[in-house]
RNA sequence: GCCUCAGUAGCUCAGUUGGUUAGAGCACUUGACUGUUAAUCAAGGGGUCCUAGGUUCAAGUCCUAGUUGGGGCG
């Protein structure tokens, strides 16, 4: 079965939308924050860990998968969810956003892209139809079109002549799925053009996806003109497909692609930052490592329901931090995951309410004081 | 008692035939991180070079004495 979006109301003062996901792992309700698992596993969490943190769904890496451990070990485990022992909606990338970030200009061609094995040195081929039909063996719920993640700047020549590419790779994609049990997405890319923005989504529309995920942000450009993205390519989807934000973002991010009306949205920020010593708070972000914190005996957050502050103390997790422990790690991936899970919670209230614009207003007079 | 090795940043140590403003790693103080090659990366603060003399244009470096510690021999 395909997944199916419904979307059950949309906020009167914004394009913020609420939504519902049906897949064949559970359904959940959108705005949602979905927690990256590249290899398999959402970095120091057990999967029990990210159920607690309320996650509707998690997202693993073709790429990474393909290197590591083969995705045909995965296949014969019997698919992704069975191997990692997470029963949930899985969302599988496609490796485009490698192309991105291991890739160089001249390893991109029409056929794909050529990576150098990181483990051993070995030339890789990836194309669109190798990355579907890798997808399609990891049987993950959601597969993404092998796409060209560009980053910032460029010029219009090139990303126009990107964009075509990533268009013909979509529809090659799309040609090679075989697998009725998963949905396969489209990407929007364009950089910051409405013009090419406009044009891709309309082509995509054409191929008919299941869903529609935006590409190409959060890859150097001002915020500025990372919303203008998003807003670019939200103003043209369709209204009864789901929408999800690729690699976005921080606390302010979720909340001004809300309003923009995205539904979904994956980052590594949290987990990142937490092992890097770092915790969200709705009054800014905080980094256990600084010296104010070793005799601070309260939570992270007061009024937070995750294990981590239920149970730990600042002074504690700034000690374990400090002294190289995972247990610290794993307790402010808990803590971050689950804050960013009730950003979009607490999104889904205020759009029933028709009051997205007050949340934001509220959230950022704390939340923005304390960071730039 | 004698011989010998050592004493340089909070810690462990580099410092050339004497030659600009004495360095590193860790620790410390901060910062960064957006579809993860990231328990990573970057910046900053921190020195009576054991002490006192001496040689020299110039001493962490050479000489003398002392001192503290390790080892060896009586």
């Amino acid at each position: 079965m395909k997944i199916e979006y419904k979307l059950k109301y949309k906020d009167k003062n914004s394009n913020a939308r609420l939504g519902e996901i049906k897949t064949n792992h559970g359904t959940y309700e959108t705005p949602m924050f979905m927690p990256v698992g590249t290899q398999a596993t959402v970095k120091t969490l057990s999967p029990e860990e990210v159920k607690d943190a309320h996650a509707g769904i998690i997202l693993a890496n073709t790429y990474h998968l393909w290197l590591k451990p083969g995705e045909d070990i995965v296949n014969k485990a019997g698919g992704l969810h069975k191997f990692m022992n997470w029963h949930g909606p899985i969302l599988t990338d496609s490796g485009g956003f490698q192309v991105f970030s291991l890739a160089k200009p001249k390893d991109i061609t029409e056929e794909g892209v050529v990576f150098k094995n990181i483990y051993n040195g070995d030339k890789l081929l990836l194309t669109p139809e190798k990355s579907i039909e890798i997808q399609n063996k990891l049987d993950s719920d959601i597969a993404m079109s092998f796409d060209e993640c560009i980053g910032f700047p460029h010029t219009k020549d090139y990303v126009a002549s990107s964009v075509e590419r990533t268009l013909r790779w979509a529809k090659r994609g799309k040609n090679a799925f075989n697998n009725p049990n998963q949905s396969l997405f489209g990407i929007v890319q364009g950089a910051e053009y409405e013009d090419l923005r406009k044009h891709c989504v309309e082509e995509l529309v054409k191929m008919d996806f299941d869903g529609y995920s935006i590409g190409g942000t959060a890859v150097g450009e001002p915020k500025d003109v990372q919303y203008k993205q998003v807003e670019y390519s939200c103003k043209y989807l369709p209204e009864d497909k789901v929408r999800y934000l690729m690699g976005v973002g921080d606390p302010v991010d979720i909340i001004e692609d809300v309003e923009r009306g995205v539904d979904i949205f994956d980052c590594v920020a949290p987990t990142r930052i937490a092992r890097h010593g770092h915790a969200y708070t709705r009054f800014g972000n905080i980094n256990l490592k600084n010296a104010r914190f070793k005799e601070d005996f309260t939570p992270i957050e007061d009024d937070c329901d995750c294990y981590a502050c239920k149970n730990y103390t600042k002074a504690y997790i700034s000690h374990l931090i400090r002294s190289n422990e995972v247990f610290g790690q794993r307790l402010l991936s808990i803590h971050n995951i689950r804050f960013l899970i009730k950003l979009t919670e607490d999104l889904r209230e205020a759009i029933k309410e028709d009051r997205v614009k007050e949340y934001k207003e509220e959230f950022y007079s704390k939340y923005k004081k304390n960071n730039k």
